[in-house]
DNA sequence: TATTGTTATACTCTATAACTATA
DNA sequence: TATAGTTATAGAGTATAACAATA
């Protein structure tokens, strides 16, 4: 076997940013590769998780939920409804939006889902050790003062 | 104005998953703001600071340093070489792989990045306050571990 | 006038697989 | 056989802008 070559990463190797980016990729790598046997994009795991967690919720506030564009929330719903898994209805109150809920199916997939999860989570857990709750308030914090 | 409707994230809330998610994602558009000044791609930014601080690395060697397959690097250093910030040329020793180094021209680029990134990196350091030698070591923890 | 949601369109980033040329 | 790099191709994810319906 070769030796690594070391490669100096310069300011990247102190840098927050660069770090997120590759615990980030890292981290989604890992639950896309669980998910992907549950049969569901990881992508949509976080919209269906609000939708189940909010029945009725429209999809503009879904959006600003989990920080997506409304456009961007159109073809995902869409996708989820013709696989059975969320249903819409027109709002009566206002005409203009549609109230989201999951059809049973939605609720059995979303179950899977949070089992993959939540052994990802266990995982992510294990690593942080004791610091998982100054971890994810620090993570937060960033996600909101950069966020806007 | 409406109040802005309570949305319940579920197991999301607490997850170090969705918080990693969500705050790169803010981290990475506040530093693509601030790098669009620049004119260039916060994507090539990375492997610009690594061909800098590695004159004469190969493509695969880059690859493996920043997490990326061979084929994405392919337009991206062709990218960067057409607009004349990296320079390549063929090993004399192993005459399948090629040297890259940044011009004057990629070196100044790097430059004005670099001080994007002091000044992204600043606010993050504002953010996460006293915790962040702790914050980079939790998150480069995870990308190790799950990176294999 | 403002907002909900859709459409059209385009861009970025990424990977897999098949390939060439070397080793 | 194995590796460096290219190409062809595809897919996921995202956004901007213009629009229709409704508020």
């Amino acid at each position: 076997m070769e030796p690594l070559p070391t490669v100096q990463l310069g300011m990247l190797g102190g840098s927050i940013g660069f770090a997120l980016r590759m615990a980030q990729d890292a981290s989604f790598r890992a639950f896309a590769q669980r998910a992907g046997s549950a049969g569901l994009k990881p992508g949509r795991f976080a919209a269906l998780m609000v939708i189940g967690q909010n029945p009725g919720i429209t999809s503009s506030v879904l959006g600003r939920a989990i920080g997506r564009d409304k456009s961007t929330l159109t073809p995902l719903i869409r996708d989820l409804q013709r696989a059975g898994l969320v249903d819409r209805r027109r709002s009566t109150a206002d005409r203009r939006s549609a109230h989201l809920a999951l059809t049973p199916a939605g609720e059995a997939v979303l179950a899977e889902l949070v089992e993959c999860a939540r052994a990802h989570e266990r995982r992510l857990d294990e690593i942080a050790s004791g610091a998982k709750p100054e971890l994810v308030r620090l993570l937060k914090r960033i996600a909101e003062e950069l966020g806007g």
